[in-house]
RNA sequence: GGGUGCUUAGCUCAGUGGUAGAGCGUCUCGUUUACACCGAGAAUGUCGGGGGUUCGAAACCCUCAGCGCCCA
């Protein structure tokens, strides 16, 4: 056993900890182990992303599950990785790029990718070496990224076989464009948001023929195939079929009737741009409509055949106003004009609904199955709560576009031939010479997609696929449910003949600041998890957002929680510290439950409690719940109770049992702990037991045997004895330090504490003509004492006054419930003789408060 | 507009039928040899409003109000 310095330094102790750890390979798993499989895929990572608050909760979440199973005897295996983010990385090296003046262009395809390559090498994935501080005991001799060879296979055999199954496919759709990023976006990477904008009713036809269409996006109108109405709204009735005037273009349009057109909105007859917009698109395509692009790539004004071409969208969505003002066809604007727009939630530039041609998921069949696979529990969501919207997403999902016109990605395995030939290759084939490659890449969730099987080793059937594959249990926010969850759902049912990729899916909330607003840059709220590791320790963080999670909820987290936590470990540290110092040990034996006293028992049987209710909490992913527990165990029941009122038997015997318990009851919590505070636990166990490591060591089991709720019920009447005489002090004003003669009067199952509760109470042996000045009476128990000096008479008379007070209203309330005839004839028995039982008790301690006040002097 | 959730102590949140809880903060006292990153004590709630079910409601139902999120 070694001395412990006096406190702990996380900063000197996290870092060679973590060292000691990978050296060892503690984190590296076995597939040929006969030990059960527990498997966690870390939800990838961007690799040009640095570590978050929001990561720091999924990873210590993750790490606490992984490292519990590992020490509870299973395989566990917690697989590490990042995806290599598409668009994010592109413009990373883009930045660069142009920061020396040039484009990706100026290099060619095969020289950009190699330089993203170099930087990804230089520069990315700095979220690992983040992730070793916060401790994350993940195997890195697995680390995993999407764009490595043998995921990139896995790419390439989905691919194919998705085609062969008629589920992919190629069509000019309406998709979300960045004209920023100057690529195709699937829904999930637009951001709706509300903007100020316009909305302005035109006049379309001259004469007869005239129509007003509403809209909020009058330069598209210019590419305007038809006008549509409702074909149940009476004032349009017999407009259906007829041509109007397309002002500015001049050319003759139909009017259509679709039930897609609200009647309601606006003024009930809209424009129909089939090329620009989702819905006109289908529309137009229910009624032959012709669809006229009027923009290019980077959304500028071009083919239109007007003056306007050559304009940027915005610019000459005010000339097109103006215009048509001019000629008197504005019949109403309505400015600011709230409405939802979408954005690329990579760059925020508003997206631009753009015909074109492009590779898609049929999802539809994909979907259903990844709904069935919930539906009949086979995959189970926490908090199930959730499932709802985990059901709303995957029905109603929309083919997913998967083509982007990016160069850093998966490029699609599509070859064309000479004469229009599409030919899909496999890993390892060969197109046909004088064949074309496409020019796309993938999305990068078509990637991440597979992660839970490619991590492994598929489309081989390795040993690695074999032990780990399904993995035990998904971590991830809700917020991504949708991103990752559903399509991992949707591709591992697919490639992995109907075994879904994991059998839960623990979903977690966001951590927001201490009032509970959401973090962003522009609020300027954002908690960087790297300083508060180096402020408090990555113990202390873990512990604040384990114990803030509550499943599927939000949390607000500050600085102050944090630093609370770190009080906690100093609090640990100490308490550890103290009890090796007095002897505590792990050696030998622990002796016959019966045989140790009362103190030593409840502290077994609270600690047989606490490693039951915890276990139970982290298995249910409580862990909120589960770190109260902890908390209290740790701070309340051992440091200020069972420490305290072993001291005097510390100080005066050998107390040999007492050691033995405590060294037992140190050992077992701080392997309950170690999950969650797996630095400053190590550090203490080490110490303590002089064992290898905790990370190896077993997880604590309940001992049924220690449950005394005799015990209890003792512990309980000492800590009430103690805390009345406490308050008396302090309403007396007698100094903590002070020492008072004092006389027990107490029956004899308390009598065996009373040298206990003396040592911690400064209580004195009662002198030769022993005559207490005060009495403090916990129900047929006294304590007798002897204060020098006078008593504050106002002080004790308020102290009793308000016993009194509360003991009247404790009986009240019992007293109505016990004349209440409904509730004598319909409650529970045992809430009646539980009630009685209330009554008799404060019945009594309302005549001894009454005669006690009655006996107290007067002024 | 559709869906969904929330409203409990100053703040952030637990608590799914039997006397309202925690952490942080606040107030008072205290250098007692583990710990001042500490100890001891204290104060603080018509559980959003209204109605209902029940012997009994913070909890279950209805309704109103306010706030949030997701989707469109």
């Amino acid at each position: 056993m070694r001395e412990l310095p006096s406190a702990f330094t996380p900063a000197e102790m996290e870092a060679p900890l973590y060292e000691k750890w990978i050296k060892a390979g503690y984190f590296t798993a076995d597939a040929n182990s006969n030990k059960p499989p527990f498997t966690i895929v870390i939800p990838p990572p961007n690799v040009t992303g640095s570590l978050h608050i929001g990561h720091a909760l999924d990873h210590t979440l993750q790490d606490t599950l992984t490292r519990m199973k590992r020490m509870k005897g299973f395989e566990a295996l917690w697989l590490p990785g990042m995806d290599h983010a598409g668009i994010a990385t592109q413009n990373v090296v883009e930045k660069q790029l142009a920061a020396q003046g040039l484009s990706r262009h100026d290099l060619g395809r095969e020289e950009f990718v190699k330089k993203v390559w170099s930087w990804k090498e230089e520069s990315g994935g700095a979220i690992l070496g983040q992730m070793r501080r916060l401790g994350d005991g993940v195997d890195w001799t697995r680390e995993s990224f999407t764009m490595d060879e043998g995921l990139s296979k896995a790419v390439l055999t989905i691919f194919k076989r998705l085609y062969e199954a008629e589920l992919i496919y190629r069509a000019e759709r309406i998709i979300n464009w960045c004209p920023r990023c100057l690529t195709a976006l699937s829904d999930i990477e637009v951001e709706h948001k509300d903007i100020d904008g316009e909305f302005v009713s035109i006049r379309y036809g001259d004469g007869d023929t005239q129509i007003t269409i509403a809209t909020t996006r009058p330069e598209t109108m210019l590419g305007d195939g038809a006008v549509a109405v409702n074909p149940n709204d009476p004032r349009y009735k017999d407009m259906i079929g007829k041509e109007v005037l397309l002002p500015l273009v001049n050319r003759m349009i139909p009017i259509i009737a679709d039930e897609l057109v609200d009647a309601d909105f606006g003024t009930g007859a809209v424009k129909v741009t089939a090329a620009h917009d989702p819905n006109d698109f289908e529309m137009a395509r229910r009624h032959n409509v012709p669809m006229v692009k009027i923009m290019n790539e980077h959304a500028v004004m071009d083919g239109s055949g007007t003056e306007f071409d050559g304009m940027d969208r915005f610019v000459a969505r005010k000339a097109v106003i103006e215009k048509l003002r001019s000629m008197g066809r504005v019949v109403a604007e309505k400015r600011p004009y709230s409405h939802s727009v979408g954005h690329c939630s990579r760059c925020e530039t508003i997206v631009e609904p753009r015909l074109s041609l492009q590779w898609f998921v049929k999802v539809a069949p994909l979907a259903k199955a990844a709904g069935d696979a919930v539906r009949d529990g086979r995959v189970k969501i926490e908090p199930a709560e959730l499932a709802p919207r985990y059901f709303d997403w995957v029905d109603n999902m929309h083919d997913w576009c998967i083509s982007r016109q990016l160069w850093w990605g998966h490029r699609i395995p599509v070859w064309y031939g000479p004469n229009g030939e599409i030919v899909v290759m496999g890993p390892d084939e060969v197109a046909p010479a004088g064949y074309i490659q496409d020019p796309d890449v993938l999305d990068t969730w078509f990637s991440s997609a597979l992660w839970p099987f490619s991590t492994l080793g598929w489309p081989d059937q390795s040993a690695d696929l074999k032990k780990f594959y399904p993995t035990s249990v998904l971590v991830t926010g809700y917020d991504i449910l949708f991103f990752w969850v559903a399509r991992m759902m949707i591709f591992g049912l697919f490639a992995m003949d109907g075994i879904p990729p994991f059998n839960v899916i623990a979903l977690h909330g966001l951590v927001r600041d201490k009032f509970g607003k959401k973090m962003s840059k522009s609020r300027g709220n954002t908690i960087d998890p790297l300083e508060f590791m180096d402020r408090y320790g990555s113990d202390a963080l873990r512990f604040s957002l384990a114990r803030g999670a509550n499943p599927g909820t939000d949390q607000a987290l500050a600085e102050e929680w944090v630093a609370a936590s770190r009080n906690f470990a100093t609090k640990l540290w100490n308490a550890t510290r103290f009890a090796m110092m007095n002897g505590a040990t792990v050696e030998g034996e622990l002796p016959a439950f019966e045989s140790l006293g009362a103190i030593d028992r409840w502290i077994l049987s609270r600690l047989n409690e606490t490693v039951t209710e915890v276990d139970a909490l982290f298995e249910a992913f409580e862990f909120s719940r589960a770190c109260e527990m902890i908390y209290h165990f740790a701070w309340d029941d051992l440091c200020d109770w069972y420490l305290e009122l072993s001291k005097e038997s510390f100080a005066t015997s050998d107390a040999k049992d007492s050691k033995r318990v405590l060294g037992f009851v140190l050992d077992q919590l701080l392997r309950l702990m170690h999950p969650v505070m797996p630095f400053i636990t190590e550090e203490l166990w080490v110490a303590l037991t002089g064992g290898e490591s905790l990370v190896i060591a077993t997880w604590p089991v309940a001992h049924p045997e220690h449950a005394d709720s005799h015990g209890e019920k003792l512990i309980t009447q000492v800590q009430e004895i103690v805390t009345e005489v406490r308050r008396f002090r302090s309403d007396q004003g007698i100094k903590t330090s002070q020492r008072i003669p004092a006389r027990f009067v107490a029956p004899a199952t308390i009598k065996p504490y009373e040298s206990a509760m003396r040592f911690v109470l400064k209580l004195d042996p009662e002198p030769a003509g022993f005559t207490p000045s005060a009495t403090v009476e916990i129900g047929k128990i006294k304590v007798e004492l002897d204060i020098s000096g006078t008593v504050d008479l106002v002080a004790e008379r308020a102290r009793l006054t308000k016993d009194l007070a509360t003991a009247q209203k404790d009986l009240a309330t019992a007293q109505v419930k016990l004349t209440n005839e409904n509730f004598m004839a319909k409650a529970p028995a045992e809430v009646v003789v539980e009630i009685k039982a209330r009554l008799v008790k404060t019945q009594e301690d309302i005549d001894r408060i009454t005669s006690a006040l009655k006996s107290l002097p007067q002024q």
